[in-house]
DNA sequence: CGGGCTATACTCGCAGCGGAGTATTCCGCT
DNA sequence: AGCGGAATACTCCGCTGCGAGTATAGCCCG
């Protein structure tokens, strides 16, 4: 498995990372994690904020660097990187990036259920999701394009890759797709009888059920 | 977003899926679900088993159905599907199936934050990873290729799946490692100009600091 | 026939997560 | 000048997840 972290939250990551540049208090590196945009990258839940600062203080990954007050308000403090962060900062990047950790994605799921589904139902849905992930590719290409306008490919690359899976995803499910309306897909009787239509006109109480 | 379940845990799918063909003791599903090979679809973590069995009761998805005891041991509770549980386990499937949602893979978050560490570095980890990816496939390829022989197709769709998504992960991988390597990758003077050598012979202490 | 190993069948406790709430200030509008 | 809504800046608490621990039963090996 990738080392066990100290702080697992994948939030603490990107307060690492702003850090880097400058100390801050935990709102304004909300703040900067959102302009970067860097908070599409991973699931991040405010709520947590306080928590993970808390805790990467805790470890020794950062530290109080004195408070301010602007106005009135509550004073805010204010944290920098040490040294031990910088470190694990890097060391969780190397992890992340070189240890490929089999992932299990809801789609996934999804598909390892998908019998107890009725085919034809099955192929609707498989169908809508295709029709939605085509859409949310031509939306993140589009914003891509127009981001490298202004930001250097170097801090777009995860955007690449999610492209590329994306699509990767589509094509999948497409293929899927058709086998199941042309009806190539081999196993479509075996579903087929795992599922008996409601009610036929009404024989002898025949009843297919599977096991 | 995706329907908010009164149960979240996938190892919850997971019970009402296995309970679907008969009432078992958790104990009992732990080993189905593993038998199935279910348990490499989800992270399923097995210290969950009963705390998720109960949340499940709790909503009235299952319910006890007496309890059994084989000579000694702590009587087992078996647990029986409710209608009301059947009918969110197809609610749950259509869910994951039909409504894509955007992940986080941990990979997405080390090319997020890839900047910070040096750009040979990089390469390096990249091609590990490369490596590492490449034989994870080739394993799962064959064993994917033998259960052909004893599982029908459709319960293999999500390693079908997982396959042609990992092998788009590789290629996107191999394809900006090669730009690294050759040079083709345009950012390379803006990303070295981050990581100045750690001392250079010792001219005039010049420090190319960003931002 | 006894000693250790593996499989069976759970229980416990606590850290961490995150949804929801709170309080204040600022700003635009009318 | 008065109101409403958005942005700022947090706090709180309950539930979940899960690592670690426990205890017995069966069984294989010498």
């Amino acid at each position: 498995m990738p080392v066990r972290r100290k702080v697992g939250n994948l939030l603490g990551l990107a307060v690492l990372t702003v850090l880097v540049d400058r100390p801050m208090h935990p709102y304004e590196m909300a703040t900067v994690i959102r302009a970067r945009g860097k908070d599409q990258d991973m699931e991040i839940k405010w709520g947590s904020l306080y928590r993970v600062v808390q805790n990467l203080e805790r470890h020794g990954f950062v530290e109080a660097a004195g408070s301010e007050r602007a106005g009135a308000r509550p004073e805010r403090t204010v944290y920098r990187l040490t040294p031990t962060g910088r470190a694990e900062l890097e060391d969780w990047a190397r992890d992340l990036v070189a240890v490929p950790e089999p992932e299990h994605p809801r789609f996934e799921a999804g598909l390892s259920v998908l019998a107890i589904l009725d085919p034809d139902e099955a192929a609707g849905l498989l169908r809508a999701r295709a029709a939605l992930v085509e859409r949310r590719l031509a939306a993140q290409r589009a914003e891509l394009a127009h981001d490298r306008g202004e930001t250097p490919r170097l801090f777009l690359l995860e955007r690449e890759y999610d492209l590329a899976v994306g699509q990767a995803e589509l094509d999948w499910t497409r293929a899927l797709l058709a086998e199941l309306l042309d009806g190539t897909f081999p196993d479509l009787p075996l579903w087929r009888s795992l599922h008996p239509p409601p009610s036929p006109p009404h024989p002898g109480g025949r009843d297919g059920r599977h096991r």
